[in-house]
This record gives C-alpha cells, structure tokens and sequence, in this order.
DNA sequence: TCTGGGGTCCTAGGACCC
DNA sequence: TCTGGGGTCCTAGGACCC
C-alpha cells in the first residue's frame, strides 16, 4: 500500500501485474452514483469521503438490521457494481469498527451488526488501538507504552487519565467507544475554511521560469476552486520545497505569507501574487520538486467588504471571472488560461495507464466489440 | 532516476487589554 | 526589598482524517 511504482517494478514486469494511473474524474463519479444509491435508504445521511458515508439508521430500530444491512450491500453492488461493507453500531466510532470486521470476516460477508453486548466485547477485544478511528500512528505508540492494545482497554481506561494525557479528542474517542455518540452526523458540510492545490513536479525544476509557471498554474486552479465554492481568500500562502525523500542534494522549504487588503477570488490578483512569491523563494543551488499555493481566512465572496473606491472594478472582476469558468467548464480542454502558466508545462506528472473517462465522457465511452 | 493531495480540530503561548 | 488577576484574540504546530 502507498509504494511508488519505481519500487515494485521488477514484480510488476516478472508477474505481468496490471498497472492503472489515478483517474479521479472516474472515481468522482462512481463516488456519486454510490452515494445516491445510499441515500435511498436513509431519510438522513452524511458522505464522509469519496468512499464512506454514515447513514442514521436511528428510525430503523424494530427492524432486522442486520437484513437492511445486506440489502444496502447487494443493492449498491447490483446498481453500480462497486462491493462496499457495511457496519451497524450506536457511534460513529463502533460502526467504522464494526465495517471493519465485516471487511474482513468471512462469517460477517461484508456487513455487520454489532449491537449485541457479548459480539461487541468480544470485537472491541480483537480490534487493537491503531485501528481506532481518531487514535493515529503517535497516539497508538502512547497507548501502548501504557500497556493499553485494545480497544477494550481503551473503552475500560479512566475519564480522568485520558483527559489529562489525551485531551478532549481522547476522551470523545472513549466515550464513543462506550456506545455515547460524541460526533453527530453532518448532512450539510459547512463552508470550507481553506482551499489548497499543490503538486509534485514531474521532474525537478531549476529554472525560476518554470518553477514561476507551475505555482502560478496552482493558483489559478485554486482560484476557480475558491470561486465554486463562491468564497474569496484574505489571505494565501505560496511554498516551494525540494525532495523530501533525497537528503543527499541540498534541502529547502520555504514560504510566503500574503495578505490581501481587500479578501479576493480573482485569478489575476492571485496568479500575480504568486509570482511575486516564487521571486522570494527562488534560489538558484537547489532543484525544486515540489510548490503549493494555500488560500486561507476565506469569506463569502458576495459579502466582501469593499473599500470605498473599487466598487466598479470588482463587477467587472466577478464577471470577468463568471465568463472565464463558464468557458472553461463547458470546454473539456479548459481553453482559456493565464499566460503565466506557461504553454508546455513539461513539469506536469504523466499518468501513463490511465483507463478512460467511462462514465463521464461522450468521447471515451467503453466500447463493447459484437 | 523514480516517493500523493486536501482537509479539520485542538492546544499552547504570545500579544494585548483593563 | 517588595510588582496582580483575569480575560480575549491570534497563530503556529501537532495530530488526525480520507
């Protein structure tokens, strides 16, 4: 899991292994189409992530769960051809241990209820501190210095202990684990707070041209990002950094911090900045892999506070905007960018096994041969 | 040679106020 | 010689999630 491809090479040829890119336009939509599929069983859901969402079964009590359970199961199967587990519990922090289990377990065949005192004892028992949702890599090493491994240790440890060494999140997480929800489900997201897009180049970069091009091409997607979610940004932050995995060449990370007087989502206004900003952090003895542009203090763009003379300048800037996302959204090839993303962009990572666009694209349908 | 991308929440400490 | 008590806001860094 999470090998670079360089790593496994020689297996990949020896066993002639299937190799896929990343083809997220595609994972988007099966991620939707799941998600629909879902929803039909509940009056109240919450999508997680691209690939889990929690479901309040709280109305379903008199029925057999563990039924509706399976049925969610092979319906999701049946309309979209994606296997998904399905975990029933009293927490959000059960449940994903129960989906866990029916993962996993032949006997459970990808859906679990786990209501049941004696089963949730006995799976608490057989489910250690690192799988607990919330309980991460440093976390679990605390754990397990103090002799706590399982989740039922950690379900049985004292309030007042965990609070002092794990704060308020620790003891949310035992809580849950004793059946006491603590996370509610979230069936409108709140707005987002910050918005990131960064990379990693293809190759290294030298030449301040191209590492100019490529940020500023970042920027210009979290520009478009920023303004679907109709925010605009007060502040943003441009890094740059070499490899991380390579101590041998010299090392460098640094980053700017830009505050706008007035908060902004015009792409002219951030792609300049960012420029400004590799100027800063440019240097000519390293080689570059990798810059981001992070866009923070984000407001709603249509109650920006605007200073006293630029009133005439932000219309024409939010129609400006307007037209240039409708173009590119209705385009595929997303026709209209900044000059100072230059035209090659010889940085851009390949994804040389892409599968098609299936689902998506007129012109990369599967073809099915008579 | 070659190692992903995008988020949130919490806490401690500093600056500042009365 | 001896220098209080209580509070808010902001930020950076840590930890976690997918």
């Amino acid at each position: 899991m999470g090998v670079p491809f360089f790593k496994v090479k020689a297996i990949v040829d020896k066993y002639k292994v299937s190799v896929f890119s990343s083809n997220y336009t595609l994972y988007a939509d099966m991620s939707r189409r799941v998600m629909q599929t879902l929803s039909e069983f509940t009056p109240s859901m919450e999508v997680y992530s691209i690939d889990e969402a929690f479901l309040d079964l709280s109305g379903f009590v008199n029925q057999d769960l563990d039924r509706y359970g399976r049925q969610i199961r092979s319906t999701v199967l049946r309309w979209t051809g994606i296997p998904v587990s399905v975990g029933i519990a009293s927490t959000k922090t059960l449940a994903k241990i129960a989906n866990r289990i029916a993962k996993r377990s032949s006997k459970a065949q990808g859906a679990l209820l786990l209501t049941d005192p004696r089963y949730l004892d006995h799976a608490l028992k057989t489910t250690p501190v690192e799988k607990i949702w919330g309980v991460g890599s440093r976390t679990a090493r605390k754990l397990q210095n103090r002799q706590i491994n399982t989740a039922q240790q950690l379900r049985d440890a004292d309030d007042k202990w965990i609070l002092k060494k794990f704060g308020i999140v620790g003891l949310r997480t035992v809580h849950e684990l004793r059946g006491s929800p603590c996370y509610r489900l979230e069936e409108s997201p709140p707005p987002k707070k910050s918005v990131t897009v960064s990379r990693t180049f293809g190759h290294r970069i030298e030449s301040i041209q191209e590492l100019r091009e490529a940020t500023a091409s970042y920027s210009a997607r979290a520009g478009e990002k920023l303004r679907a979610e109709g925010r605009a940004a007060s502040v943003m932050t441009v890094y740059v950094m070499t490899n991380i995995f390579k101590d041998t060449e010299n090392r460098y990370f640094n980053s700017v911090n830009i505050r706008f007087s007035t908060p902004t989502n015009d792409s002219r206004e951030l792609v300049q900045a960012t420029i400004n900003a590799v100027d800063k952090l440019y240097r000519k003895d390293v080689r570059f892999k990798k810059s981001g542009v992070i866009l923070d203090g984000l407001v709603p763009a249509n109650q920006i506070q605007l200073s006293l003379f630029d009133k005439r300048e932000r219309k024409e800037s939010e129609r400006l905007m307007q037209t240039l996302d409708i173009i590119n959204t209705r385009h595929p090839l997303n026709p209209v960018m900044f000059g100072a993303e230059g035209l090659d962009k010889p940085w851009k990572v390949q994804f040389n096994y892409k599968t098609q666009r299936y689902t998506t694209r007129f012109d990369e349908l599967l073809v099915v041969k008579p």
